[in-house]
DNA sequence: GTTTTCACG
DNA sequence: ACGTACGTGAAAACT
């Protein structure tokens, strides 16, 4: 069996991976989703080829001799995004550490450097396999020695195609030679082959099937039967020349090549371990041995146990008194990483309850005049429940303010490596933190509010499982009685929750006209449903069936499923999943619970306090609107809303320039359907989709609005050419949002960059007040030494269970505590109810 | 695991 | 020519 090289085109895989993996990034804000493609599709290729050579080959930055040649012609060469060129050293690091050769050399393309290495090994017995996602490879193919790996996508599943000679024959109609020729005419746009105007892919294979080579085909082009063609050919035929220079890969290169070094090592070592957990590519690690996996994690994981209290009192005195130390409480107890770097672990038993320890780690974080750093403080809590403390920071928080745009922050595993991680990170991330300017943001803001959400998820909300199961079975009985009454109108059973099958019964079967929307088919949301609901029961009856039926399974009965023996629900409220800057609701998620219908609302009524409670809601009105108000300081709208106006009325009245006393019910509506447009980044389209309205007509309305608030326009411009200029979206507390959309090449998302770039510092400073707010409310109702609570936080609501006798005092807390958060140009105006359950209380 | 739908702000 | 309103979480179907 003859020996194998593996050759890889190292920019066309980290392009390819880069494009074909949407951004990625690993805790400390690195990209990494071109390295992680590249990877994966060289480990997949190497497990099935299983070269004994590898070697990849890099393009230089400096521009080569090609590509020289074709600036000289044309002038512009595509910028590599700065997302991408960042991964460029790290894919080369990775590589060496796994022992893999790299070549690269100023003049030379990775081409020339493949080319020739494959010639190299067909002269010495070997055999070549090229791994590029670029098809110019293709004419270095041969019959038996030389193929060309290619890798494609379709459906999601990534494929890597193996090429002979034969095959490129086959499935490009052209020989391996063929395709510089091929490549000469049609050009090459990814590849700056600029190739004959009018000339693609078709005309281009038929040409050099007939002639072979351009140089051929010159003597021949008076023969050339399409006029077009003809005369394209007799004008550009110095293109095709030029393309064909371009398109040819040298194969007799001067490079520095041994066989020696292009061996194929250890790949899956401890260096290379370590790189690919830097990097966080986790579903990479499943190549290496566990000995290697485990190795890493010994080193730091030698945490000592401590029993004995005299031990206990001196250590928590020495961390007192120094400048940090990692804490992190689990089941399996507390770990510490003291500042002299000892790693201690002590387990509650005997003499040490958790009430010791509660008290030493309180007062620790209280009084102690160091800094204490430890990972996801939240969910510790649920373990040791101690109180606020100053001293106290949460690298998890500090991450997620870093980059909020991060999938899972959750990478320490376990509760000696939270302690471990927060310890070695803590400081540098501060540091970070603070050079983008939100150590306010985290320590005034963030950290109370974590232990303000801990004691609402603790208190949960309470809630009837009878009237759960109650409403269950009325939702049944509808649900089967609708089911019955579709399938007759249908003429067959079907499943109603199956998109594929309902689209098949409605738009093939009964005829309607839908016309497809979806990747799969036809779209059957409720807005185009409705559209067609008018004379077709059939369709109102799918809408409510899937109303029903959403009630019961999402809501009702899961709920029921939450009650713990207190009948209670106890929610979640994440702090450092969204984009904005919101806090998120989930196991379940009480920010959704239903209000719009009627029959929705309803549910809110198994919502109830406990005996001797009432509840208490109060929310902020239009605070966003508000926010826009102030931040763009536009006279106008701030006019409105100290005036105390109807917004949307006075908006309407503004836009379509009638008297705000005879704004209709209509104008009104279609004047809110602006402002929401106007706070999520307006666009035209939306607008008219919103509205059922033209694409010109939702223009004039936008244009009207930004003629009649000139200061709303000039701050959203302004947002938007900040993001592009910093690279961030920005709130008044300085929460920061990274924004790589506005920087990609894809006209539709950055189109979507720029819509985010105007929502960001408006719906995340509402954010940054609610959460104000809150820690204000919460610290009232203590220092009043109120038995009362704060419960649920729903955006821009707080509900409060209230202890009878409280009610006043609760109400002026809430008041005052979401009014006075801060101080606008514009004010912020609560509105406070109460009720005996959720659905009265708002 | 991804897509579609729909509940909320 | 592209194909979108911003931010979430959950269930079910589909691949």
């Amino acid at each position: 069996m003859k020996e194998k090289i593996l050759l890889i085109d190292g920019h066309s895989m980290l392009n390819r991976g880069f494009y074909g993996i949407p951004l990625l990034t690993n805790s400390k804000g690195q990209h990494t989703n071109a390295v992680l493609g590249f990877l994966n599709i060289m480990l997949k290729v190497i497990s099935e080829e299983q070269p004994d050579y590898i070697t990849v080959a890099f393009d230089e930055h400096a521009p080569t001799f090609r590509h020289k040649m074709y600036e000289a012609y044309k002038g512009t060469r595509h910028a590599m995004p700065d997302e991408l060129k960042e991964q460029v050293p790290l894919i080369k690091e990775v590589l060496s550490s796994m022992n893999i050769e790299i070549i690269s050399k100023p003049g030379l393309e990775a081409d020339d450097i493949i080319g020739t290495i494959s010639r190299i090994a067909m002269k010495d017995g070997r055999e070549a396999v090229i791994l590029s996602g670029d098809r110019d490879l293709l004419q270095l193919a041969t019959k038996d020695t030389v193929k060309i790996r290619l890798p494609h996508t379709s459906k999601g599943e990534t494929t890597v195609d193996i090429l002979y000679a034969a095959d490129v024959q086959e499935k490009y109609g052209v020989t391996p030679e063929g395709i510089i020729e091929l490549k000469a005419l049609m050009g090459d746009s990814s590849d700056n082959i600029p190739g004959v105007p009018k000339i693609g892919e078709k005309t281009g294979v038929s040409l050099v099937q007939q002639y072979g080579t351009i140089e051929n085909l010159k003597q021949h082009i008076p023969e050339i039967t399409k006029k077009s063609i003809k005369e394209s050919l007799e004008q550009n035929f110095e293109l095709a020349v030029l393309s064909k220079k371009l398109a040819t890969i040298d194969t007799d290169a001067d490079i520095d090549f041994a066989w020696e070094r292009a061996k194929k090592g250890e790949l899956f070592n401890e260096k290379a371990f370590e790189l690919y957990s830097m990097l966080e590519l986790k579903s990479l690690f499943r190549y290496f041995d566990e000995d290697i996996k485990s190795v890493k994690e010994e080193d730091k994981k030698d945490f000592s146990d401590m029993e004995d209290l005299g031990e206990i009192e001196e250590l928590f005195d020495y961390l007192k008194r120094s400048k940090k130390a990692g804490l992190a409480t689990g089941e399996d107890g507390l770990f510490i990483v003291t500042e002299d770097e000892r790693f201690i672990h002590i387990t509650q038993g005997g003499f040490v309850s958790p009430m010791y320890l509660k008290a030493h780690v309180e007062s620790l974080i209280r009084e102690g005049r160091g800094v204490y750093y430890t990972y996801d403080i939240k969910s510790q809590l649920k373990i040791l429940d101690t109180g606020y403390g100053e001293r106290l920071r949460d690298v998890m928080i500090i991450d997620y303010l870093i980059n909020p745009l991060i999938d899972d922050y959750d990478v320490p595993k376990d509760t000696a490596d939270k302690a471990y991680r927060a310890y070695l990170r803590g400081e540098e991330q501060f540091e970070k933190l603070e050079s983008l300017g939100m150590g306010e943001l985290f320590l005034r803001i963030e950290m109370p509010l974590s232990f303000v959400l801990h004691d609402m998820e603790k208190e949960g909300i309470g809630a009837s499982k009878e009237a759960l199961v109650a409403i269950s079975e009325e939702l049944d009985k509808d649900i089967k009685a609708l089911e019955q009454e579709i399938y007759n109108d249908a003429g067959e059973k079907f499943n109603i929750n199956s998109p594929k099958q309902l689209g098949v019964i409605l738009f093939e079967k009964l005829g309607l006209s839908g016309g497809k929307k979806t990747k799969s088919g036809y779209s059957t949301a409720a807005d185009v449903l409705e559209k067609l609901s008018e004379d077709q029961p059939v369709v109102k009856k799918i809408l409510e069936y899937r109303s029903v039926y959403k009630l019961k399974n999402t809501y009702t009965d899961p709920l029921a499923d939450y009650i713990d023996e207190n009948g209670r629900i106890h929610s979640t409220f994440n702090q450092t999943v969204t984009a904005t800057g919101r806090l998120s609701s989930a196991d379940p998620n009480l920010q959704n619970i239903p209000i719009r219908t009627e029959r929705g609302r309803e549910l809110r009524k198994v919502f109830i306090p406990r005996d001797g409670y009432s509840f208490t809601d109060a929310d902020y009105s239009q605070i966003e609107l508000r926010i826009l108000a102030a931040l763009s300081g536009d006279e106008k709208l701030i006019e409105a809303f100290k005036a105390g106006q109807d917004i949307h009325a006075s908006t309407a009245s503004h836009v379509f320039h009638v008297p705000y006393e005879e704004v209709t019910p209509q104008m009104r509506r279609n004047a809110k359907a602006v402002n929401f447009g106007i706070v999520y980044g307006i666009s035209s389209f939306g607008l008219s989709e919103n509205l059922s309205i033209s694409r010109k007509e939702a223009k004039d309305y936008i244009d009207q609005y930004f003629e009649t608030f000139p200061g709303v326009k000039n701050y959203l411009d302004g947002l938007v050419s900040s993001a592009k200029k910093s690279g961030a979206s920005v709130t008044f507390f300085g929460r920061r949002r990274p924004m790589p959309e506005l920087r990609e090449s894809n006209f539709m998302r950055r189109q979507f960059g720029e819509r985010v770039a105007m929502n960001m510092p408006v719906q995340g400073t509402a954010a940054d007040i609610m959460k104000i707010a809150m820690v204000r409310v919460h610290d009232m109702l203590r220092e009043a030494g109120l038995k009362s609570r704060l419960i649920l936080q729903i955006h821009d609501e707080l509900l409060i269970e209230t202890a009878e006798g409280e009610e006043e005092a609760v109400k002026d807390i809430l008041l005052n505590g979401m009014m006075n958060a801060c101080d606008l140009a514009v004010p912020l105006e609560v509105d406070v109810n109460t009720g005996k359950d959720f659905y009265e209380a708002h």
